[in-house]
RNA sequence: GGAGGGGUUCCAGAGCGGUCAAAUGGGGCGGGCUGUAAACCCGUUGACUUCGGUCUUCGAAAGUUCGAAUCUUUCCCCCUCCA
């Protein structure tokens, strides 16, 4: 089997394939050109594309070219794909931001100096934006029957849960058929990734090229990644893992991996780290903390670099031994003078209740210096601190620095 | 076009004139156990409070009433069935 598939499916990234075998000679003999779509829905990406990310540097990896197609045009419209609603329609220039910042994200995980892997950011309203509606029909349009299209599973559960499909959304499949043609046609791509809701796209992509100009093209998909707690991946309460500072701090970043579940954690370094496999075998052993510790520093490192990976390990160990004197910690700096325990967390921003903050004041969450505080009329004098500072924590997870000046 | 059903606190979902800041479950938060895991147990989950209470919430507005999430009217939005 060609080595990029084998690796594929070591790691776990395989679900299925249109044609596993010619795919394999074809990338065995040729560097080929693959591409994945990104939809620009969101303002940046999550750890939900995490795996499709990681697809693109293994074909880096093995020599393959990545193109990256942005879903400027295709975002307009919405995937019907595993949605039971219409999803509401962006504003353009929304889109065309989002798509910026995606881009900039992926050019991160991505290597950039070799020519021959150097990734190719496309963006398919550039084709999309000016097709004419009579050739479309004539040329493209021609090669799908509506008995078909109704059997595809994203039109399914629509028309069976009886949920309306407006016309627009029912043409999605095609503009993205109508991408893998072009891009065939333009870049001599041959291969297109995406998960395995993506499935039903890709195949009438690759069945397009084929009646339309006779050409063999593959498409491979990666499983619904499923944690072991039955959650979606990615998805919390806060709301999503952005793999961008500015939505997530590198240290909340290496908190989400650091804090995955036992059952997780191989899975996990295979899908989402450099680790060769053989390596991450032998590690199967080790104590499972130093895994999670292991599977943070990798991912954070390869997303906000090795700086901030070890420093966000470093604060970890601050914040987590029971006595530590918080140097290291995050520190916010507020005036000299006395406050009660209650304004004093309001002023920090960790808790924006006073309700909230008598409630876990209640429940022996706060504590000052290590010290547990349990009146809520309890105050602070910073003119008899031995320190400039002192520690507060909520909770086991949450402490702050606080300085006054 | 006709006939019904519904919009409730983060979510699902009870309540259908006072005892409702609103059952129950999920999620969240905190505590316990532990390993920053899972499972389990306990507490908590609108805001403010001098801890007595006070204020704001049940799609929107107006009204009936001593009193409304609960009744009436109008409006907006969802859904189901029939043609």
């Amino acid at each position: 089997m060609n080595k990029f598939l084998k690796e594929f499916k070591d790691r776990g990234f395989y679900y299925q394939c249109t044609d596993e075998k010619e795919l394999s000679n074809l990338m065995n003999k040729n560097r080929i050109k693959a591409y994945i779509g990104f939809d620009c829905t969101a303002e940046s990406l999550h750890v939900g594309s995490l795996l499709q990310i990681m697809c693109l540097r293994l074909l880096q990896k093995y020599g393959h070219q990545p193109i990256i197609l942005l879903g400027g045009g295709t975002t307009r419209i919405g995937d019907p794909s595993g949605k039971d609603k219409t999803r509401k329609i962006l504003e353009e220039d929304i889109i065309e931001k989002n798509s910026k910042n995606i881009e900039k994200i992926l050019k991160i995980f991505l290597k950039s100096n070799d020519k021959k892997t150097k990734p190719i950011f496309v963006n398919n309203y550039k084709w999309l934006k000016g097709l004419n509606y009579i050739s479309f029909l004539r040329d493209i349009g021609k090669h799908f029957t509506i008995n078909r299209m109704l059997t595809f599973e994203s039109v399914k559960t629509r028309l069976d849960r009886e949920q309306s499909l407006s016309y627009m959304e029912f043409n999605y499949m095609i503009l993205q058929a109508y991408d893998f043609l072009e891009l065939n046609k333009k870049e001599k791509c041959v291969l297109q990734i995406g998960g395995s809701d993506q499935w039903g796209n890709i195949v009438n992509g690759v069945e397009l090229i084929k009646r339309y100009s006779n050409k063999q093209t593959f498409g491979l998909t990666t499983p619904l990644i499923t944690l072991a707690s039955g959650a979606k991946m990615g998805k919390t309460a806060d709301g999503a893992i952005w793999l961008d500072k500015k939505y997530l701090s590198p240290y909340d970043y290496w908190q989400f991996w650091r804090n995955t579940d036992d059952r997780d954690v191989i899975k996990f370094l295979k899908f989402f780290t450099d680790l060769d496999i053989s390596k991450i075998e032998n590690l199967k052993d080790n104590n499972i903390n130093n895994l999670k510790i292991l599977l943070a520093n990798e991912t954070t490192k390869m997303l906000h670099g090795i700086k901030e990976s070890e420093a966000a390990e470093k604060i970890a160990q601050e914040v987590f031994s029971e006595n530590s004197s918080g140097s290291k910690l995050p520190s916010i700096a507020i005036d000299k003078k006395n406050l009660n325990i209650i304004d004093l967390i309001i002023l920090s921003k960790l808790e924006n209740s006073k309700s909230e903050i008598r409630r876990l004041i209640k429940g022996n969450a706060i504590k000052i210096n290590n010290n547990l505080i349990k009146d809520d009329k309890f105050l602070i004098k910073p003119e008899e601190l031995n320190e400039s500072f002192i520690k507060l924590s909520i909770g086991k997870k949450r402490h702050l620095k606080i300085k006054f000046n």
